[in-house]
DNA sequence: ACAATATTTAACGCATATCGCAATTATATC
DNA sequence: GATATAATTGCGATATGCGTTAAATATTGT
């Protein structure tokens, strides 16, 4: 384990790597929004904005639905599990970094022990 | 606020947007190691590695140092302040999530009181 | 001084990502 | 049924990213 979950953080990451995406990410945070509405707050093309929703999709990040009234209009909501599998990896990196800084704590306490400059 | 910090997010995204890289940091969170090393490890060739760790150290993620017995050899070490921020942008995420999800209950749990099917 | 080692930089090619415009699909409206 | 609207897909152009080999730089050791 640890390997087995790291293909879909590096899914996850990819489609955040992109400026856009992640400020689509913040927009849906609020509220999930249509793509046309999307598209006019990133004051970026439609198709391009398409583009943006289709890989986020395919990432896990985002989900697509209609709403009841008008089955053009393409409502897009966030979906936080892969935001959850991030965040738990760099939680496991913060904890392993940290456990580098005890160990080297009790190296120099181990060393004073021993007597400086042995 | 928020928008603020929001470019050097994007740069630490990017950053880890790459596998190879995201191994790296990986690996570094375990130990400081030598650039060398690093590209053993991974597999690919030491200018492929060079390359990496000059896109990670321009965002912030490592830092380089020399070990005092030999002033060719690079180490490289996990700087974790830009995972942080971009663990704060998460969790700031998963914040307005969830209060999008209370919202909604509280508006269903209404529309119940106001009588369903009104 | 010379040869070996660690790493980076230069140069090139290849694959992929992104954009805007035009065309297409699906649905709504009159 | 004709027209307008929301969104996606196709296409050509541009750009960026990554990898490899070869060359350069810095340092060590004999």
């Amino acid at each position: 384990m640890g390997r087995a979950s790291s293909v879909a953080v590096d899914r996850t990451l990819a489609a955040l790597a992109d400026p856009h995406r992640r400020r689509v990410v913040d927009l849906l945070a609020q509220r999930p929004r249509a793509a046309g509405e999307l598209a006019r707050e990133l004051a970026i093309s439609p198709p391009a904005m398409s583009r943006h929703l289709k890989t986020l999709r395919i990432s896990g990040l985002v989900e697509e639905s209609h709403p009841e009234f008008d089955a053009r209009v393409r409502i897009y909501a966030l979906r936080p599990e892969p935001m959850v599998h991030l965040l738990r990896w760099l939680e496991e990196s913060e904890r392993l970094w940290s456990a580098q800084l005890l160990a080297f704590k009790a190296h120099i306490e181990t060393a004073a022990q021993t007597g400086p400059d042995a």
